[in-house]
Order: structure tokens, then sequence, then C-alpha cells
DNA sequence: GCATTCAGATTACAGGCGTAATCGTACTGC
DNA sequence: GCAGTACGATTACGCCTGTAATCTGAATGC
């Protein structure tokens, strides 16, 4: 197993990462590098898995290329491939495209009748379009 | 095959559904109520799917409670029991969930960082937010 | 009445996913 | 040196999903 350096491969390709490993990645892009028995530390407990649980979802991870592995002694440290912004940048236009046609206002508009948007996101919003207006 | 009039069911429940299943419930949400072959002829050119495909996804629909039956003669209609708004709400708030920790702004960020939003989504949102001040 | 068609019900099968157990090997501690 | 531990690799298995084929019975057309 070698390191890999192709740092687009999983999001350009038609590899889609499960729920399951998401939850690893997360706790890879939180910190990194780690072994699959740090890892296990991060998740196992809120996700009630066990190590075999966890070694599986990093090996399905390297092999759809997300992961990279650094050998440390006999161990490997796990490393993401691909950046979390990426990821969700993925994921939310996925959504768009899927639900809403392509269009993001109406995917706006459905949270904020949920109520899903606080005051501190309006302001935030508010300030991201002024941004954009410049 | 009774017809079934709960309309929460499927939402509130841990049944998911899957994407070709999405497909044949956005047919059935744009016309229904609809047979197993009006359906077909909706999707099954584009999806390149064929009339076995289409039975399938409408009776896994119907267990898990997103569709209703209506028997017409020999056939049945069939009849969404969620709202699309419904399943897209929640498919949202999921998403939001998932990858952003319940907060919506950080969304809008991707959204506006990837360069998804129209001067037309700009505009709506203004509006909205307008409208969420008063 | 019989053959054909139609429709839902049932079955099929490969791959993905979730959650492991088990195997084989190297390392560590006594 | 040996037993125990740790680790990646491999295997396991049930369920879900995608995409059908097939079965069965009722309806239709000739």
């Amino acid at each position: 197993m070698t390191t890999r350096t192709d740092n687009d491969h999983a999001e350009t390709g038609a590899e889609r990462i499960s729920d399951a490993e998401h939850a690893v990645m997360e706790a890879l892009w939180k910190r990194s590098p780690q072994t699959a028995a740090e890892v296990c530390e991060s998740v196992c407990k809120e996700r009630g898995w066990s190590i075999p649980t966890v070694k599986t979802l990093l090996s399905r991870l390297v092999q759809k290329g997300a992961l990279a592995t650094q050998p440390d002694g006999r161990r490997y440290l796990y490393t993401p491939l691909i950046a979390r912004s990426a990821y969700v940048g993925t994921e939310s236009k996925r959504l768009v495209e899927r639900l809403f046609g392509g269009r993001a206002a109406p995917l706006f508009a459905h949270l904020a009748q949920a109520e899903a948007l606080s005051e501190d996101d309006i302001a935030e919003i508010e300030r991201l379009l002024r941004e954009m207006k410049k």
C-alpha cells in the first residue's frame, strides 16, 4: 500500500462516501494524521462501533481514494485526500441539483419556512450578499 | 392492499426514499394519480428503465408508506402520501444537520463560493429576508 | 372458448453498506 | 523463547438498493 497524492480522486469519480464512512472522514478532518485506534477513540463511543468496523471503513475509504496512508512502524497513519470543503460543496450541490433543479433560492426558501434560520444565520447571509454585490 | 391515509408515515420513521424511488415520486408529485404504465412513460426513457423496474419501485414505495393505491379495475392508481415540500424540507434539514451542525448559513456560504447563486437567486433571497424581518 | 395481453406479486441477483469476526504476521513484554 | 498484543488484510453476513425476470391470475379480443 503506497501513499496516494491525488487530491481530487474521490470527488471527480463516481465513488460516493457513505454515511458511516463520512463519520470517519469527519474525525480525520478534525485531526489528522491518525491511526485506526485513534480514529476509533474519536468515534466508537458515540457511534457504538468497535475497532474492526473502523478498520473496515478506513480500508474502504483508502480504496475509494479518499484517504492516504503513511506507514508508521507496522501501522498506518491516515490522512484525508479530499478537503472537507470540497466534499461539503459537492454534497450541497448534489442536493440542490436533485431537489431544486440546480437553483439555490428554493432551498433557502425551504429552510426559511422550516424556521431553520437563526438571526445569526440571517445576519451572516446578509453580509455575504453584500459581499457578492461588490 | 388497502389505500393508506397516513400522510406523515414515511417521513417520521426510519424509512429512507432511495434515489431511484425518488425519481418515481417526482413523477407522481408532478402528476397523480397515475398507473404504473403511465409512470413508466414519464421516467423510463430518461432513466433507461423498463416497466418491471418501475413496478418494483412503486411496490417498495407503497411498502414504505410513501404512496397510496387506489384500485382502478385490475390496476392501481398511485398517489403520493407525502408532500414534496415535506420530503424536500426533510432532506434539506438532514444535509444541514449532517454537514453544517444544523446551521444554514454555512451552507449558504458554500453555495455562494461555488457560484451556485444566480442574480435571480440573490434577489429572491433578499426578498425572503425582508419578509422574515417583518 | 381460447389465446393473448396486462398488471400486481413474487423472485432474482449483483453490488453497496453497516458492522463486525477472523486470519496471518510482526512486535512487545516477561 | 514464548505468550500476548496490535495491526492490516481478508472474510462474513444481513439488509438495502438498482434493475430487472418470472409467475399467476384476471381481463380482453377474436
